[in-house]
DNA sequence: TGATTTACAGATCATCTTATCCATTATTGG
DNA sequence: CCAATAATGGATAAGATGATCTGTAAATCA
């Protein structure tokens, strides 16, 4: 349906919305909450960051947060930003001229296509993000921050 | 939305349908009316034959015919039969032991797959078969054997 | 200034899907 | 039996996607 790329973007999409507007998470954190690899995880927020869906910050208590409201961030937006997002059959793609109409398989696989188009484009990352009646994307924040701190133990030498 | 070889096996299996119900379409022949590569088309109406949507005859005047009534083929069944049917998300992606509810997200993408594989499980091959009121998936079968034996003049050494 | 943190960039690798090629086997027709 | 046709099987190549690794640049803190 959608790739895993676009998963990823969604899951890292969607944690971000759930926490702290104020505050920055990192690369490793996300990973981690959204048990996404870390290093395939950052070329995904890169893209995201490139294609202004998310903002950058470098350095200590940097990472990641999101570039507009929640609600002004599209499902859609997201898997288009990751070339992810279900596209439309524009033309016979048989390649044969003129056939100006779809017929009936492509018919068929267009409509379906436009229906999860739609619902994607319809429904925004804050329908998605955590509130009373919702179900958590992941373990809280909490709980996937300590285990950041706990995987990376104070060096000796 | 589907592989490539999803489409390819619909393609075919259409042309098929839209042919007369005793004779044989050969790979090359399919191929060429649907626009596909030959090579990859065979593997795929091997394929469709071991899963017995097809049945083949080898030799002259051989080739693929159905198995069953088109109306009797649901689309689901051949993209099934290649690995390219949608997938409903059974439980958690992330692996989250506990997480016995789909999280929003995950919830909103398999809605989504869920009316896809409706879809594709109420469509039989007969109601994208040609008819009256229907647009053809490709030329005239006319077209294309006529196409293929162009394409083969007679060794000379 | 120096050390640490974290994003960025590019190269590389692995895996899966798509596609091609060639030899072999079965079937038909003369 | 011989020649032609067409499916079968297996090996291999080409491309795209998914994933890893290493070094670099920017930001913060002491």
């Amino acid at each position: 349906m959608i790739t895993q790329a676009g998963e990823y973007a969604l899951r890292a999409i969607v944690y971000i919305a759930q926490t702290d507007p104020q505050m920055h998470s990192s690369a490793g954190t996300i990973a981690a909450a959204t048990r996404v690899p870390q290093a395939y995880l950052q070329k995904i927020l890169r893209i995201l960051t490139r294609e202004h869906l998310l903002v950058a910050q470098r350095g200590v208590g940097g990472g990641f947060s999101l570039a507009k409201a929640p609600s002004e961030i599209r499902v859609l937006d997201v898997l288009k930003a990751c070339d992810s997002a279900p596209e439309r059959i524009e033309k016979c793609p048989l390649g044969i001229q003129g056939h100006t109409q779809l017929c009936t398989l492509h018919s068929l696989l267009d409509q379906q296509i436009a229906l999860v188009e739609d619902a994607f484009s319809s429904t925004s990352i804050a329908d998605l993000a955590l509130n009373q009646s919702s179900v958590p994307l992941c373990d809280t924040a909490a709980d996937c921050l300590m285990q950041v701190r706990i995987d990376k133990p104070k060096a000796s030498s």
